[in-house]
DNA sequence: TTGACATATCGCGGTATTACGATATGATGT
DNA sequence: ACATCATATCGTAATACCGCGATATGTCAA
């Protein structure tokens, strides 16, 4: 895990305030669920198009973040036809955590 | 504490270094220390020119880095006599890793 | 196959960061 | 007052980031 392309990633508003949405999907996205074949508790993520809508970016910024949120290993995405479904990745959260709280 | 600043700070990576270092300053300054008036055991921190050697830049880089490091809170400094010494803010840190341990 | 939709990628101008040398400020000793 | 040393600030060119519209790719439905 790249320290630095985590650290840069973090710094931008809008991608920090992304993450933290995923913590809780249901709440911070309510109008998303009910796409065909994808279960509704949003336990798979939230497409690029609900993000996009809750952060008020255009749609490719909105896949551009999350593609650098991705690199850098914070978020997972799964697709499913034709949505792109972001979840955040509790386990490079948890090492970035540890390293904080204990390397740096 | 702004956090984005924080993570920006962060996010270079002689600065991710310079912070590391000064978790052990006995040993990665060793030539640290002499300095008329001061101790010898660094628990005040570490001058300007002892990092900008280690770190392998420019004086006015070095300064500068300092300076960012210190802005987000990250460093606190101490001038004494012609030097400015620099040293970790361990409550920062402290809530830094907490922000990444429990709100990110 | 064609059209519609979601997302990804490209190209751009604007802005910020990077790292430096040159210079200014501040402190010390003579 | 003066020279010297440590640090801070200024001005800079190169590089990277920002956010967008335009366009390309991929997927489904008819």
């Amino acid at each position: 895990m790249d320290m630095i392309e985590t650290f840069k990633a973090l710094s931008n508003p809008t991608r920090l305030q992304i993450l933290m949405w995923l913590k809780d999907p249901e709440a911070n996205f309510p109008e998303q669920g009910g796409h065909p074949g994808v279960p509704d508790d949003l336990k798979g993520g939230v497409c690029v198009g609900s993000i996009r809508n809750k952060a008020g970016i255009s749609q490719s910024t909105a896949s551009q973040y999350l593609d650098v949120l991705q690199r850098c290993g914070l978020l997972l995405s799964e697709r499913h036809g034709k949505w792109t479904y972001f979840r955040r990745n509790e386990e490079a959260i948890t090492e970035l955590a540890q390293f904080v709280g204990g390397e740096l």
